[in-house]
DNA sequence: CTGTTAGCGCTTTCAA
DNA sequence: TTGAAAGCGCTAACAG
């Protein structure tokens, strides 16, 4: 099967432990010595067996991460980024994709040096698990240490840069079920805005979806298209809603800005792939993954032993202007 | 840090030996001792170390999925069809998402018991892996056992499939360049079918792309439907490439299918999240996935020793028969 | 600098 | 039916 120190050792006619002291840069092995080995390391295809090393070393400089929501591919540039930021760091990433208690369970078992739970289901899971676990915004209450986006703020932000613009017709499209803290947050965000910037209200002007995918936005902006009163903004909680909700403006042949300014919440660099670069809010991926990062480091060297260990970080959404807003008289 | 077989042993009053051979259900232990122990193993949240286990039994019941085109999100429903599958085998999924060959070095320090490489990528890759390999559908001539769709049958059953309902000028829009051998299937596909079927050839008639996501898709159908002739009927090789042609086409007032037919080829079950229920061509996912945990298995029980090891197994596609197709007089 | 040795958590003979 | 002991591949003292 697979190669083993002692085949190395075999072939440099060395001890096995010197091989390993070798292959582990040990400055207590001669040079030349390290170099022969090494050659004869690479030659051979010899792969370091990780259980045989994290079983005695207690480390397997591996993260798990948890990502049930794989279909939903809304995370997929931030495992990107976390994936090879933990590179940088010395880390192996695996993913698994497990419903979150089964998958916190293989990560046990593998005895990986921390688990990064994906998860934006409502419920507050909790599975006894003796690798420590950080969370990308879960729960209201988190068990873990948590990282999250201010929510919020960040609706805020877009309304009352719409509100600075001149609007005063503004609605929201998203998710306005209670059960859902992370699309709560939102809606109170809008709330909020809609008080402080002392905008009308009107009813419908909270328009809810039935998911979070882009055929969701399109029959909810359908509806709102339909409807006598057409406001001067919206605001859309959520990346793949905004592209529903363009196609169905496109087939209304209104067209953004002109007719319609739009604002999305996204984390996402750039969004591309549109016909209109697009205004959003939100965090940028690379500050949340650095962030993350960081806490799994810290989680893994035990840095945050003292501190509160459920703690949640909340990031400072930014706005990020384009053009599909424009003032208005 | 984790709780061991000797916990439990010391908690039981047995030896650690009786503990292994009770939690693996060995017939050797007597049934009232095997429960008991059990429980205390429950109660107490053990969990098997992988990396003691398989260092000893040299099996690790995981198969590695080598995922680097997470970004393009085009295999998540095939992962988690396969996920599910190779649980009930017994087997746990691991992804990497590193590029391939990383990704097969990883595996390979896991000791998994097979990696199934994910990678629609033109090269042909090769690593030195102890390590047995599957791919899905990679190069023309691969280096490991393969499975794969017949692209060029699901492209000529589609154009068939137009030509009976009445359609002649029928246009195909995907990837036309030569470097992609599973895009050129298609294509020679395409071209075949229309000898065959005896259709009118025109200038234009094969529509480039500059990738495939919707957005290339939508510029293409742009492009065509802005072009002096328009065809009855439209081949699109991707199904995110359909979604922007969808898009255009609805941005010009044209219809489907009154005023243009549309095939598309697609191994996803069903196009839900599009305002007309489309009509496909392809392997459906689930036969696809099955075929490929077949493999694997096999592969891990060796059976496939004696046949040749790089066998490309190709898939019969289907038609799916939906509403964005009509007949023509 | 290099080799010897113990032991990580577990499975698997072999003895009792 | 249970226990003792060897050993998987490797790291980390310790001895030479």
């Amino acid at each position: 099967m697979g190669v083993t120190i002692k085949d190395i050792a075999k072939s440099a006619g060395v001890s096995y432990s010197t091989v390993s002291k070798a292959l582990r840069d040990s400055p207590l092995v001669k040079e030349p010595t390290k170099k022969r080995i090494i050659q004869i390391a690479n030659q051979l295809g010899y792969q370091p067996n990780v259980a045989a090393r994290s079983l005695v070393s207690k480390k397997s400089f591996t993260i798990g991460i948890v990502w049930p929501t794989i279909e939903r591919a809304a995370h997929s540039a931030l495992i990107t980024s976390i994936n090879k930021r933990l590179e940088h760091h010395g880390y192996t990433t695996l993913i698994s994709i497990n419903e979150t208690r089964t998958a916190i369970d293989i990560f046990n078992r593998y005895r990986v040096d921390a688990i990064l739970v994906f998860d934006d289901g409502p419920e507050r899971y909790s599975s006894p698990s003796s690798v420590p676990i950080v969370t990308y915004g879960i729960a209201e209450d988190p068990l873990y240490p948590t990282v999250d986006v201010n929510r919020k703020k960040a609706i805020f932000y877009a309304v009352d840069y719409l509100c600075r613009l001149g609007h005063k017709k503004i609605c929201y499209i998203g998710d306005l079920k209670k059960r859902d803290h992370l699309q709560k947050e939102k809606v109170e965000g809008f709330k909020q805005a809609v008080l402080d910037c002392k905008l009308e209200t009107f009813s419908g002007q909270m328009i809810p979806v039935n998911g979070l995918e882009q055929y969701d936005g399109y029959v909810a902006a359908k509806d709102l298209l339909r409807s006598e009163v057409i406001p001067s903004a919206i605001v859309i909680g959520s990346h793949d809603l905004t592209r529903g909700i363009l196609q169905a403006i496109h087939e209304s042949e209104l067209s953004v800005p002109e007719d319609i300014s739009i604002i999305s919440y996204d984390n996402i660099p750039e969004m591309n792939n549109l016909v209109i670069p697009f205004s959003t809010v939100g965090v940028p991926l690379e500050t949340i993954t650095k962030k993350l990062t960081e806490v799994l480091m810290d989680t893994i060297n035990n840095k945050n032993k003292d501190k509160e260990m459920s703690r949640v970080i909340y990031l400072e959404p930014k706005l990020h202007i384009s053009q599909s807003c424009r003032p208005i008289n």
